[in-house]
DNA sequence: TTAAAGATACACTTAAAATGTATCTTAATG
DNA sequence: CATTAAGATACATTTTAAGTGTATCTTTAA
């Protein structure tokens, strides 16, 4: 059982921005400053903007920055909407054809889990997740003002 | 977010073998029933067999029964020892090196996101899952005492 | 001894995730 | 108005892990 790296990302590209308010932050800086792909970074942000959870801005002097404030960002709504599925197992697809279907309860236990997964994640926000604003900026290399080289 | 076929199918595996409790079920006819090929069914049944929850038997006659009764086979437990990984993101591993990495609280958050979802399953044994085992039986097609053909 | 079962090993296929490359669009600025 | 720097889009390629297939070995009952 695993979240996808997209989904890890979008988190770990929302906490940057998080921290680093100020100004706006390039793809190719947050694709450095984690050291993955360019390409991979901005699919993962172009479904971020998409879904309001950042705002894009192109042309010279653009970049990235949070579309809303980071206490109104909650965690389990972006795994929500960034990870791809939450068909656990096959039979929670509606073409599945299980021989148990009807009155399976694997699946209802399955699903009841799934929810309370998400339900934990629900209790906390981006904010919270940026707690020690300087100390995070620190680890993130992100210096005052001065965008990477 | 999914959890494997594998994991997926050896529940399955035990419901079935849990319906069954009167006579030894080959690989074969589970093949068969869920329409997977025999293989697959073999690698899971084994690693069942490796982790008790299976008893298998070889040679004409043979086949495989619940190693444990129903009652005493925690979901929880199956998943957690069936699933390949819980690394559920990049810096669970031991290895990762995520700039965050020291006081990051996206790990600690997922990590209790986690817990509640195997928490939950851990409410339930295999029992749990083989209510009403006549209809479940029916469901199956499972034959009173005859083996598929 | 034979047949029927699980056990083991390994090669192959498939699907999805991740990466790479190229090109288009937008916006600031001299 | 041209240039430059940014995001947006599209598509092809690579990589990885999950699943499948085939062959052979081992065990056990009859």
């Amino acid at each position: 059982m695993n979240i996808t790296q997209h989904t890890d990302y979008a988190l770990r590209v929302l906490i940057y921005l998080g921290a680093c308010p100020e100004r706006r932050v390039t793809v190719k800086e947050v694709a450095e400053r984690f050291d993955i792909s360019r390409s991979h970074v901005m699919k993962i942000v172009n479904q971020l903007v998409t879904l309001g959870f950042v705002e894009g801005l192109r042309g010279k002097g653009g970049g990235l920055r949070l579309g809303r404030p980071a206490g109104e960002i909650g965690v389990g709504e972006v795994v929500r909407r960034m990870e791809p599925g939450f068909d656990l197992v096959d039979c929670f697809r509606a073409e599945s054809s299980c021989l148990l279907n009807a009155n399976c309860r694997l699946k209802g236990a399955l699903h009841a889990a799934l929810q309370a997964f998400l339900a934990k994640l629900d209790e906390l926000t981006l904010a919270d997740l940026i707690v020690n604003q300087p100390r995070l900026r620190d680890q993130l290399g992100i210096v005052e003002l001065t965008p990477v080289a």
